[in-house]
DNA sequence: CTGCATCCTAGTCGATACTG
DNA sequence: CAGTATCGACTAGGATGCAG
């Protein structure tokens, strides 16, 4: 396995497909379902705290979040906003880069929502054609 | 339409942010890159077979390819069509139900492909500013 | 060609305790 | 309140090898 493949030419588009290419690292990075979640909440409810993000993402653990909104924040599609206070006052809102995204990642949660309905009874049909189907024939 | 597995009132919607909530676990089970690369791929090049699909989403690998591939089947979001030829030829293609997350999935990949040049240089802001403070290499 | 089984490492994630 | 640090269980996920 080689290690090198930063060398990216401005002229190649980038490509999530591509194994080595820098956007589909991003692309992983993103695709987490905590990542995603944070996203999609901060589009929905607007800024919010640390604890409040804690919250409105049911069951996200400290960590998890604390990593996962550090990561958002690194790649510029949050703002951390600290209020020098006390206690402490950590406000975490999305930048435009990162509304842009959000925008979308929105409607994939809505797809899920109304979907899911349909994709838990392709389940049961699937799981169910396949323990009885050896016993009928 | 049979008896959902899970106790869904009309009057309490599903909410992917609710960690309980059934269209969570459908949520979570959807946001791996591996599964999401493999229904946009599949959306933007049509019917695949394995071994196409292998080389299509760069990367992955056998395995893991054989169980997103399998998870997305189960949910009926893909059909998995077997020729009984020989050697054994297996084409997988959107069904309806996952043509309609595979559109959205593909906006976000095609955001990222956009905007991954502007992530990756807040990155290298964000680095800068917290270690470089001490190392100007 | 497809895909299952096995092994095995390395990273993920949660729980807990502690700091500022 | 908002993190950080550490530990430990867990499992994702890659590398074979084999079978249909």
């Amino acid at each position: 396995m080689s290690e090198q493949q930063q060398e990216q030419r401005p002229d190649l588009p980038l490509d999530v497909f591509a194994a080595f290419c820098p956007s589909r690292e991003v692309f992983a990075e993103l695709a987490d379902k905590w990542s995603l979640l944070i996203l999609a909440s901060l589009h929905r409810l607007g800024e919010q705290r640390f604890s409040e993000l804690q919250r409105s993402v049911s069951g996200v653990s400290r960590k998890m979040l604390t990593q996962s909104v550090r990561t958002l924040e690194r790649d510029g599609l949050v703002l951390r906003t600290v209020h020098p206070e006390v206690p402490p006052r950590v406000v975490y809102g999305l930048l435009p880069l990162g509304r842009g995204l959000a925008e979308r990642v929105v409607t994939i949660g809505d797809w899920v929502e109304a979907n899911s309905p349909a994709v838990i009874a392709a389940r049961a049909g699937f799981d169910e054609g396949r323990g009885t189907a050896c016993e009928v024939a």
